[in-house]
DNA sequence: GATGAATGAGTATTCATTCAT
DNA sequence: CATGAATGAATACTCATTCAT
């Protein structure tokens, strides 16, 4: 019955809190943020309401809480120390990680894009992330690594050019392949289809289409 | 003073429940249907909360008949009388009016993936539109609709293949259009980016893509 | 085509008048008074809910201008000018005319005893109708005709003795018959009842066992 | 400072529900149920608005939950175990103990028969508690419990035609009997009335009338 | 830490009443 | 006289947040 050292307490609370996001972010992304009240997750996460304010000081905390975490967690998929160069073989990979994080992440999305059709959400993230001139950019490790991908996608189109026929357009294949990528990722995340073969085949076609 | 007559009276309903329905859509899309007040829409549409139950039930059902009326303006802009044939001129004309339909009412789509992002409403949906063996679908204009549309496409793609080396597959090239299509369609209602030039060359490339 | 005479107007005016008051007791009898809307009562008598408020000021005035007629034309149905004497077979008809008034009259009954379940009309009834020391009482033509009722009855009841055995009271055979009289009466009032056997036949008992 | 037991929050709970339904039984008798709002029930109840739907659901919840317990405690005054024999001091006890209910319940009463002063209700009711083929009448303890009053008080009146003259008829006498117990009964409810000893003079009439 | 009773500002909705025509 | 659009105060109900224990 030795009494629990400061270190075990922490970690408990690191393990409620973490109990506590998961359901509030698989409520939040199933019925809307709006529509989830605090008592449906302190419920469902088997604690007490007041204890909810224990661990976040607010509905709104809680929410930047999960999106922070989910971010910080997509983020550290990919490889953080990359070279920059990306093989044909890492092309597919990143194509297939794209998808995987997606569905493995789903209820992430549909919070996120929840948001993303909010006006105010909108022009903060484009603030945020992708004005060229705003001063926060260079602390936002998300746009940063935004940016960084898309020089290196950047690269790898324009070195398959060597392999395709005189008119290739690299820039113009690029935002296809963006586009596609961002359409089908989409219709994962606006649908609850969870064919395995149609999913695969759909993956390897696009594959085969931009690799 | 004589009084008003009935059509007078027909004029000011019509007149003051569009009024009414575009305010409200605006503000559901910019921010959100559970984020928006009776008393929002009604101080912006310039008139008493009591007002709106005049002309709309209720919350929903004024939810209800803005995407009921979109829905009908929508599907009049496409040619409802076409022969099921599709040149490449036509062809043509139909991505240009997608994206066109998209952005004049840009609004109605960040509604309706609004709703689309909901568990709820995603199951009714499916269950409504794309269930083959549901038997409210023939009664269902929209659905209908959609099923025509993309069999037009698919005699399109199956004809291009006399155009195309000999390994084309057209289900596979339509799939990555539509994809396309649906990637860049909500990249532009995910955004409020209005680089006119951007877009234009943006919709050329895809058309060039693909037709 | 020539113009209404003042008096035809008036006619007309009447008319409507009473209508309205037909519709609203109806309405108020069987959803009750805060249950029913001028909407609904304006609708049912086929005029406009601002012409309501041509013929009555405001509802309080329309359900108070029902009670007033109600009651005068109650009070009607009992000769006024009685000579304070019952003879058995005026006893027997005066049973079946309170019955046969509160079955043709059924509509306001409910609306008066919905009122009198209500503290302040209750309290406002009692100052009025029957407090003695009431200045208001002797300008109240219902409590002074049911003060007269009461006396000739009372008479009745006294000359009934002498057809009695010796040990008859009179006083508590009057306020027997009178709960009898408002048992019956109250569960006339209470249900839906229409069986006219049973009620010929009850009446029929009630006179035989209090005449 | 130790948390609060379950018992304790129990306890808390069932004390301020009873509070809240006793505030309330005596607003809805007194005032009407629909002229009674919920700021009037948690103002003299000392408590907030919202806390009411912490313990009820809904206003009509409320009714309904107020009408069950006064119902349960109705019942629970009538002895359950009764032979069925009703001796004559016991068909004394019985008309005492009606009156005594009415009296002490009286909120109870007025609330009731302001309800049963609509037709809606009225018809429910007489679809659930009268007519005897009714599916449902053999799970309703109330209309199970008023049947088997209705046969002990036959049973009874049956019995009484021994000690009566030849042309007594058991039926007619307990049918006027029970229109004197609802017509002062009535007269109890649709009363402020309070004079003690005109109430026992009456009772004792009543009994001596049909014992 | 942990509970859930309690609060109060806010939300959708209703309805008697007014008023321009 | 007649209409129904328009108002606004009131009502039932919700929910994030606080707090005594």
């Amino acid at each position: 019955m030795s009494p629990r050292t400061p270190h075990q307490f922490e970690l408990i609370r690191d393990e409620k809190r973490n109990l506590i996001m998961d359901v509030a972010l698989s409520l939040f992304a199933g019925n809307g943020y709006h529509n989830t009240t605090i008592s449906q997750i302190s419920k469902q996460a088997g604690i007490s309401k007041g204890l909810m304010y224990n661990y976040f000081t607010s509905k709104e905390e809680l929410l930047s809480e999960i999106l922070n975490r989910s971010e910080a967690e997509i983020l550290s998929c990919f490889d953080p120390n990359r070279d920059g160069y990306l093989t044909e073989d890492e092309f597919v990979h990143f194509v297939e990680k794209v998808f995987q994080i997606i569905r493995e992440r789903i209820s992430f999305w549909r919070l996120f894009y929840q948001f993303l059709l909010q006006k105010d959400v909108r022009e903060n993230f484009i603030l945020t992330h992708i004005a060229d001139d705003n001063p926060l950019i260079d602390n936002d490790s998300s746009a940063l690594f935004i940016k960084q991908m898309l020089s290196v996608l950047r690269d790898y189109f324009i070195r398959k050019k060597e392999r395709m026929p005189s008119d290739y357009d690299p820039e113009t294949d690029m935002r296809m392949f963006l586009y596609t990528i961002e359409g089908y990722g989409l219709s994962i995340i606006f649908s609850d289809n969870t064919d395995e073969k149609a999913h695969a085949s759909t993956i390897a076609k696009i594959i085969d289409s931009y690799k």
